[in-house]
RNA sequence: UGUCCGAUGGUGUAAUUGGCAACACAUCUGAUUUUGGUUCAGAAGAGUCCAGGUUCGAGCCCUGGUCGGACAACCA
């Protein structure tokens, strides 16, 4: 018995955090988290991280975890991104408690605490437009100036802001302040804006509203509202907490308060995160679109054949803390190879064809031969490929003239065809300019698999059977930047990094018979090739993949050696 | 010349709270293999940003630096 060691897993920065309070006896030992994006984009790999994080804590810890859209801002927030959102949630396979909640569900008791801070002299309406309100705020280094509008009566800042919210004013005439400091080394408790008039309909609440609160008045008391005990931000909110935790001040009357906390958000190499320039990739059409398989957003990643469980490992492994990190993009592709490794079909799919007529094959004879759909798992069975005198092997898996080590077709020599026959290479066939179209070979009848032969030959070819083959079409991907960090470059734009080979598209390659009919989002290993995925751009029987990720190639480095 | 945060092999994360740095990925050997995949066995690689201090003992504590990041949207 080793069950002692099952439980010994370190805890990361977060989960001490949770194990304290929950020894304290804090928050009636509940865990609470939430997942708060804005609907203004669609989530990429680094969402998923806070995904995983989230929800991955409240499953740990039995607790429970929100979905709740931060949609305080009518101008660039859209039901098209709930949606988006709501399916990507899931897809990873999480469950929000209860219904999926909004900021906007708050308005109504937001506006009254705004109201309750006027009253006790803690916010005022500024009449002054976002250029003065700038000029004074200071810099950094320099404290702010206070706002002349600074100490209206209590009674005139209400009857400001309710006409502010009646209607009365236009966008940008008055502003709520929070009355804190305009001297604060933090330049948020500088007298941050509250509410702000935006003539916008909201996605949700229609027109009901004319003035909308900013993210910092809304997002600790949404959390206060829900009951989350700790509230997970990357790390730019760092300097948000004091104000995050001033307005709590203001309206807390009980012992239960949330604890915002953060952490450092996912980098990848090779890869932008931010959502501004990921638009900008589809705006300008470098990519095909949000789902792009080239793209880290979830929809991408799905669309290149990523699976949930691999997403959920990758976020594991790669840690939660608060110093700045890049993480390689290998990481990535290591978890899903080891995900589709134990799940995926292996197939025979030849994606560059050269023909070859076995000469001494009987001529239109058929042979139905079986193969196993997965060594590393056997409950998946086996199927049966056809074999005939005519084939299709992998251009590359033949040389006419082979360095060393090569193990594989070349004249004179001898290798054995998945699950069928060894075969020799008699002689190459040339068009009228000396490209090789076809090789003719023999094959050795005795030494059909599951047959019992024991001769043995250094190489195994994947092949399929040309009168059975069926065509299609093959999306080969690679990294969309061959820059490790596109970001990184002071005078030059990330766009300029982008890989020209991102994409190979190849419409003639050959696969067997039993991929005629593929459904999206079917997972496959081309045998000795990679993993690849079914596109919904599949018709029946005309099928188009997409490459997830190639297997590793050890023949590839060791001839890139020598 | 502000405030806050951070600094551990190539990368990322640990080190059960002061006891001679561990795990994963990547890399390199070798074995197995009807996928040059997988798997297995093994190797190499940091003395923990720097300088002091406390201590029998410091990656963990203290002091002072250095370097990196965040913050000046009526965005989140």
């Amino acid at each position: 018995m080793k069950v002692e060691n099952e439980d010994k897993k370190s805890l990361n920065f977060i989960e001490n955090i949770i194990e304290e309070d929950l020894k304290e006896g804090k928050n009636k030992g509940e865990v609470y988290t939430r997942f708060p994006p804005e609907p203004n984009g669609y989530l990429h790999i680094g969402h998923a991280k806070s995904i995983c994080l989230n929800f991955g804590l409240a499953e740990k810890y039995n607790g429970k975890c929100n979905l709740r859209f931060d949609d305080t801002n009518p101008e660039k927030e859209e039901e098209e991104y709930v949606n988006s959102i709501k399916k990507d949630v899931q897809w990873l396979g999480f469950k929000w408690e209860g219904e999926p909640k909004y900021a906007s569900d708050y308005f109504d008791q937001l506006y009254s605490w705004a109201e309750k801070l006027i009253e006790k002299s803690k916010a005022y309406v500024d009449d002054q437009t976002a250029e003065e309100i700038a000029a004074q705020k200071g810099t950094p280094t320099e404290p702010g100036q206070e706002s002349p509008y600074r100490s209206r009566s209590v009674e005139e800042n209400l009857k400001l802001f309710r006409e502010m919210k009646a209607g009365k004013y236009k966008e940008g005439e008055k502003i709520l302040r929070a009355k804190i400091d305009m001297s604060s080394p933090n330049m948020h408790m500088r007298d941050p804006i509250m509410y702000r008039i935006m003539h916008k309909p909201h996605h949700r609440t229609g027109d009901k509203w004319c003035i909308y609160p900013m993210y910092d008045f809304t997002h600790g008391q949404s959390d206060y509202l829900e009951g989350i005990t700790h509230s997970l931000c990357t790390l730019e909110f760092e300097v948000h907490r004091p104000l995050y935790n001033w307005f709590l001040d203001q309206i807390i009357d009980t012992g239960y308060r949330p604890r915002q906390i953060e952490f450092a958000r996912l980098n990848l190499s090779y890869t932008v995160m931010s959502k501004r320039k990921l638009l900008e990739l589809v705006e300008k059409k470098r990519v095909t679109g949000w789902d792009d398989p080239r793209m880290p957003s979830i929809s991408g990643l799905r669309r290149r054949g990523y699976t949930p469980e691999s997403i959920r490992d990758f976020s594991d492994r790669i840690g939660v803390a608060k110093r700045d990190n890049v993480i390689d993009v290998g990481l990535l592709e290591h978890s899903v190879k080891e995900d589709l490794n134990k799940k995926a079909t292996r197939v025979m799919a030849v994606l560059d064809p050269l023909k070859i007529t076995i000469t001494n094959y009987p001529e239109g004879n058929i042979e139905n031969l079986e193969t196993i759909n997965n060594p590393e798992d056997e409950s998946m069975g086996s199927r049966i490929i056809p074999f005939s005198r005519e084939i299709y092997i992998e251009k590359n898996d033949f040389m006419e003239d082979p360095p060393r080590k090569f193990f594989r077709l070349a004249p004179g020599r001898e290798v054995r065809l998945k699950s069928a026959y060894i075969i020799k290479c008699e002689e190459v066939i040339r068009d009228e300019k000396g490209n090789i179209t076809e090789l003719l070979c023999t094959y050795d009848p005795e030494t059909r698999s599951g047959s019992g032969s024991t001769r043995k030959v250094k190489g195994t070819l994947h092949w399929v059977s040309a009168p059975h083959a069926i065509n299609a079409e093959v999306r080969l991907y690679d990294r969309l930047f061959n820059d490790e960090d596109p970001d990184g470059h002071k005078d030059k734009d990330f766009k300029d990094f982008l890989n020209p080979a991102s994409l190979k598209i190849l419409s003639n390659a050959k696969v067997e018979p039993s991929l005629k009919d593929v459904k999206a989002l079917d997972h496959f290993q081309f045998q000795r090739i990679g993993y690849f995925c079914a596109d919904q751009d599949s018709l029946p029987g005309k099928p188009v993949f997409n490459r997830t990720v190639p297997l590793r190639d050890s023949w590839a480095k060791l001839a890139k050696k020598s």
